[in-house]
Parts: C-alpha cells; structure tokens; sequence
DNA sequence: GGTGCATCTGATCATTGTCAAGATTGGCTT
DNA sequence: AAGCCAATCTTGACAATGATCAGATGCACC
C-alpha cells in the first residue's frame, strides 16, 4: 500500500512534509475513520515512525496541515458550486448543499477539521479572511443582508454557518431514511432541510434581535 | 483521586457497573476532555484495568453507557426550561438555548454522545420514542406545526435538531466574543442566533419543499 | 575537498485497549 | 450446613501508539 516507496528512497526524502501530508489525506479517505496514526502516515510514506517529527511538532501539528488544504478544498468547491448555480435557484441554498456534500464525501477529513480548530484559535482566523467565510458573506449580502449592518451580517453568518454545520453532522450521523426517499434523493432532501431556515429563503425585513 | 476507595474494598465490588459509569462521568466532568481512557475510569473507580471487561464488552459500550445519562440529562433539562418558561417568550427558542445551555456546560459529554451516536444507530431510535426528539415535535407542533402532517413534522424537527447541534458545536468551538458582548451576554446571543432561523419564529404558513 | 547541520533511523519508554489464566467469593443445590 | 458453580476481580501479557534521544547519513556551502 506504500504509496510513496520510490524506486531507490533516497536517504533525504525530496519533500517529506509534502508526503506525509498527502499520505494523511490518502489514509483519511480510504478508511472513512479520522483516528488516523501518526505511525500509519509515517508508514504510508515509506519513512521511519519518527521522521514525522522533523516536521511537525506533535501529531495534533500533522492533522492541522491537513485540516487546513480541507478548508481549502470545501472553499473551492462551495466557490465552483455557486458559479455553476443557475440564476434561478436560491443561492444559499445552494451553497449550504455545497458544504454538506462535501462534509458527505469526505467525513474523515471533515471531522479533521472541526477536531482541530477546537485546539487552534488562529485557524478559523484565517478562514474569516479569505475561504469559505468570506463565501458565506458575499452570498448572504448578494441575497438580501445589509452589508453596512457589521453585526448583523456577523450574525447572519454565525446562523448560516451553524446551521449548516448542524446539517453536516446530523446527516452523517444519522440515517433520515424516510425524509430522502419521500423527498426523493439527497439534494431535494437537503434544500428542503435548508428551506426550512430562514435565512435560507429569498430575502424579505429580517431583524437582529 | 479515587472516588470509590471505599473503606474494606472487598474482592466483589458491589454494583461495579454503575461505579464506573459515574467514575467515567466524573473524569468527562473533570478534565473536559472527550478522550476517557478506558483504564483511567477503572482507576478512578479503584479496579484493576481489565475488571470494566466483566461489564461492558468494549471501551465504546461503556462510552454508550456514559452516552444514554447525557442524553437523559439533556431532555430533563429542555423539559425543565420549557416548564420554567414565562408565556410570552418563544417556547422552542426556549428549548434551543436549553439545548445549546447543556453541550456548553457538559462539552465533553456532549461530545461523547454523539461520538457513540454514530456507531450504534439503535440509541437514536430509542431517543425518538422518549426523551429531547419527543420534546422538540411537542414543542413544534404547539408552536404551529401541523400535527397530522407526519413528512412536514420530522422534515421540521431535522431542521431544528440540526440547527441546535450546529449551534452547539460552534458556540463551543469559536469565539464570537463580538457578537457575545454586543448582544449582552450568552443567552442574548444564543436567542439572537436562534432567532434567525424561521422555525424559531412564530408560526405561519410554511413550506415542506 | 571538507565540514556543518538538517534530516532520517533505531532503540526505548510510558500508556493504552484487550485478552487469557488464575484467584476469590457469593449464592444455589442437596 | 457443606460444597460446588459461576460470576467477578486480579495478574500478567501482547501489540500498537505517541513521543524522545543518541547516532547515522548526506546535501549545501565554504
């Protein structure tokens, strides 16, 4: 299974930091499990249990590497979701699915990266800057939220966010069998999930309090 | 530490069991870290480590044990916020901020139970006979929902039990120290979000799709 | 060509989940 | 009341894990 057993494995791996963080996420997705071993990755990446070491400071310090290119990735494709979205459809419907289904098709890494902002103030920082965050406001305004209302697009955000992140969980976790198939399929079942939030309709007097 | 070293400590523990599990919920109380060890909690109970094994096939049924009394607690204390609730407010915002109150006053147990959640889909069906999930349809249903309308109530508890997770997890994961001081305090901010979602607001005709 | 230093290995330690054997004893049979 | 059975608990062990440390190795720079 050793992905990265070159031909020779010179005694300096190229770029082992790259490797190993490519053989987490290698390992995140084949077994859906996010309990994922340091000494597993080291194994996949064909190097000793205690080269990691050299790269990261603890464990917790390799899971953060990766739970950071998965923000990247859910921002990418919440970003690719919306351009693709027709003018018709509401758009942060569209972006709640967007974010569900990546939290579907990648439950590991997902869970990789709520385990890790929890221990990492600075993390979630960054994401308010650029990513998924910014994604979050801009839809929100372009629907309808007063942009000069600082606190209440603030607030917006933290519902639409909560709440999709409450999706997320709850549908990986639990079964809703009989709310897909009467709705018939995994999209009509989640933008009615959404459609039942507010903030998730077309626009109309919202109030902070 | 040991909280059970009884006086005598004979061969046969009295109900062993029962021991662990508050020696389990002492340590998730304790330190409010998630990750119990399994011979920590024998530790604490004042057993060898592999006495649990006579009790409880696995690490993860004694989580599960740990798991069932969360969620007990949990709906005992929605039902007692509704019951102390004044008429005028918003009964299920009530019930959200109840919600929310316990995972961030009980974060490692709270975690903990759906932790276990996700391996065993049986307790989920028990929840739903009695306990919160009952609660939350009374609750919709006194606020509006039509009761005979059986896809359109669980579409709508999905959504408010998803909201109230997403909430949960967030406001026990991030900051939002501007938003919490804006708004005044906690509970003024947890209402302020609840109240952005629609089924948190007073009832009127809604939608299944 | 030689040397410094980042990189990698091997050995090692404490801890953990789990299991197989034995010790202990409460309770049922007669 | 004597004795045995089975449930309970302990001891000892094993494999795996996170983490550290002393050395081996070899790239880059002088």
């Amino acid at each position: 299974m050793q992905i990265a057993a070159a031909e020779t494995r010179p005694y300096h791996h190229g770029d082992l930091r790259r490797a190993l963080v490519e053989a987490g996420r290698h390992l995140l997705e084949a077994e859906g499990n996010a309990d994922i071993s340091l000494r597993a990755v080291a194994r996949e990446a064909g190097v000793s249990p205690a080269a990691p070491y050299h790269h990261f400071r603890d464990k917790s310090e390799l899971l953060d590497a990766l739970a950071l290119e998965g923000w990247d990735q859910l921002a990418t494709e919440m970003r690719a979701a919306l351009d693709a979205d027709g003018a018709g459809s509401n758009r942060l419907v569209t972006m709640g699915v967007a974010y569900v289904n990546f939290a579907r098709a990648n439950p590991a890494i997902y869970r990789v990266m709520f385990a890790c902002s929890l221990n990492h103030e600075t993390m979630p920082e960054k994401l308010r800057e650029e990513g998924a965050y910014k994604l979050v406001c801009e839809t929100l305004i372009e629907s309808g939220i007063d942009p000069d209302d600082e606190i209440g697009l603030e607030l917006a955000a933290a519902a639409v966010w909560c709440a999709a992140h409450g999706v997320a969980e709850m549908v990986s976790l639990k079964e809703f069998e009989p709310l897909r198939n009467h709705l018939g399929g995994e999209d009509a079942f989640l933008r009615a999930i959404f459609s039942q939030l507010d903030l998730f309709r077309p626009a109309s007097g919202r109030r902070v309090a």
